[in-house]
DNA sequence: ACCGTGTTTGACAATCATTCTCATCTGAGT
DNA sequence: ACTCAGATGAGAATGATTGTCAAACACGGT
C-alpha cells in the first residue's frame, strides 16, 4: 500500500457499509468493486454499486482494506489480516495472496529516495506469481 | 516493468511509428498515450490515437518502452535509458524520473517467491516523490 | 515500375470501470 | 417526533482504451 494515512473523517455507520464490510471480512482474495457488489446481490444483501464504490474509497482512505490494480487497469480491494505496512504475492491464476514484509525493501526505498532528493516518498511493491497448486 | 519477454514479432517499419519513436526518445517523462497524440500533432506528425495505442503497446511488449499506470489509473510511457531491469523513482509533481536499480530487492522479490512457494514471479517497484524542485 | 498480399492505419463506434447528479432516505441528537 | 447533514441509489455522464473495417501501405517477386 502506498498512501500515507490521511485521516478518517466520522463515518456514519450504515446497513450497507456493515454488509460490504462483513463480505470483506470473510474474503482473502483481492476482489474488484464490480464482483463485491454482485456478490453482495447474491447474498441478499443488495447495496447500490455506486455505494460499495464509496466505501470502498473511504475504507482505502482508512487504511482498513487494501487496493492494488490488476494487468487491465481495474481496482482490486482485500481486507489484509494486518494492520502494519506490507505487500502482496498474489497467484495470477487463483488470486490467492500472502501479505509479505520486507524491511530490507522499505529501507532500500528510502535510501534511494534520500539519495536523490526526493521527499514524501511513497512506493509501490508487488509481487504476482502462480501459486503451488497450478 | 513486469511482463517475461514476450518475444517480438516482425514489425514493418512506417512513418507513424517512426514518429512515435523519435518523440520518445526526446522525452523524458512518462507521458499518456493522449499526452503523445497531441505532441504528435501540435509538431505536425499527425497519427490516428488508435494507432499511438497500438504502438506503444507493441513497443511496450518488446521492451522498448516501459509502462506504468498513474494513480488515476492512465498508462504512462518512457523510453529508459537503459535495457537492463530497473525500476522508477517519479516525481509527483513535475514527472522527473530518476531510474533506479535494486539488485538487493530483486533478491528479496525471488526469495519471497520461493519461500511460498510461487514461480513465474514478475514484479512491480515504483517510487513516488517529489524532487527539489518543489 | 507493377502486382499481389499480408500489415498497418485511421475515423468512428463500442466497451466498461468509475464518477457524477440529485432526489430521497437515514442516523443521531434534541 | 423533528431536524438536518451525511449516505444511498438509479441512472446519466465521463473518459481511457479497444474494436471495426475499409482504404493506404510496405515489400518480395516478376
Ligand atoms: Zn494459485
Ligand atoms: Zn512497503
Ligand atoms: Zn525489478
Ligand atoms: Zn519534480
Amino acid at each position: 500500500m502506498t498512501s500515507p494515512p490521511t485521516e478518517s473523517a466520522s463515518r456514519r455507520p450504515t446497513r450497507q457499509r456493515a454488509a460490504l464490510a462483513e463480505l470483506m471480512a470473510e474474503t482473502s482474495e483481492f476482489l474488484s468493486a464490480q464482483d463485491l457488489h454482485s456478490k453482495l446481490q447474491s447474498r441478499g444483501d443488495s447495496v447500490g454499486l455506486a455505494t460499495v464504490y464509496r466505501n470502498l474509497q473511504a475504507m482505502a482512505a482508512d487504511g482498513d482494506v487494501d487496493v492494488l490494480r490488476t494487468d487491465d487497469g481495474e481496482c482490486v480491494y482485500r481486507s489484509c489480516a494486518t494492520d502494519a505496512h506490507h505487500h502482496h504475492l498474489v497467484c495470477r491464476e487463483c488470486g490467492r495472496t500472502v501479505e509479505v514484509e520486507g524491511p530490507a525493501v522499505e529501507k532500500w526505498a528510502a535510501e534511494v529516495a534520500r539519495a536523490n532528493g526526493f521527499s514524501d516518498v511513497t512506493h509501490t511493491i508487488e509481487l504476482f506469481g502462480t501459486c503451488t497448486s497450478h
